[in-house]
DNA sequence: GTTGAGCGC
């Protein structure tokens, strides 16, 4: 299973709405938007995870999809746990695709 | 009655 990390999203968006986007190219195992913890105003972004061989595919197909008037941005997320032993790397640290 | 970076407890 991989973790996606999905940005750019509306704040109206719901965890529904990304779960129907997502379901369409793939598995859908889980779909968490990040809301601010503090304020609990919405942050505009989420996690989707998949199957890798789903989630590859739907990062393509889902990256630039436009919701709610803006184009989504997806990519393959990084690891929520730090480890003990060092800072994890690539991913999101990456260049910008458009 | 608002807003916009980007990585979650």
């Amino acid at each position: 299973m991989t973790t996606i990390y999905v940005g750019n999203l509306p704040f109206s968006a719901t965890e529904d709405e990304v779960r129907g986007i997502f379901e369409r190219y793939g598995k859908v195992e889980s779909v968490k938007l990040i809301n601010d913890r503090e304020t609990g105003r919405p942050r505009g972004f989420g996690f989707v995870e998949m199957p890798a061989s789903d989630a590859q595919s739907a990062i393509q197909q889902t990256n630039g999809f436009q919701m709610g008037g803006r184009p989504l941005r997806v990519n393959e997320a990084q690891e929520r746990a730090p480890r003990p032993k060092g800072p994890g790397g690539g991913g999101g640290g990456g260049p910008r695709r458009w």
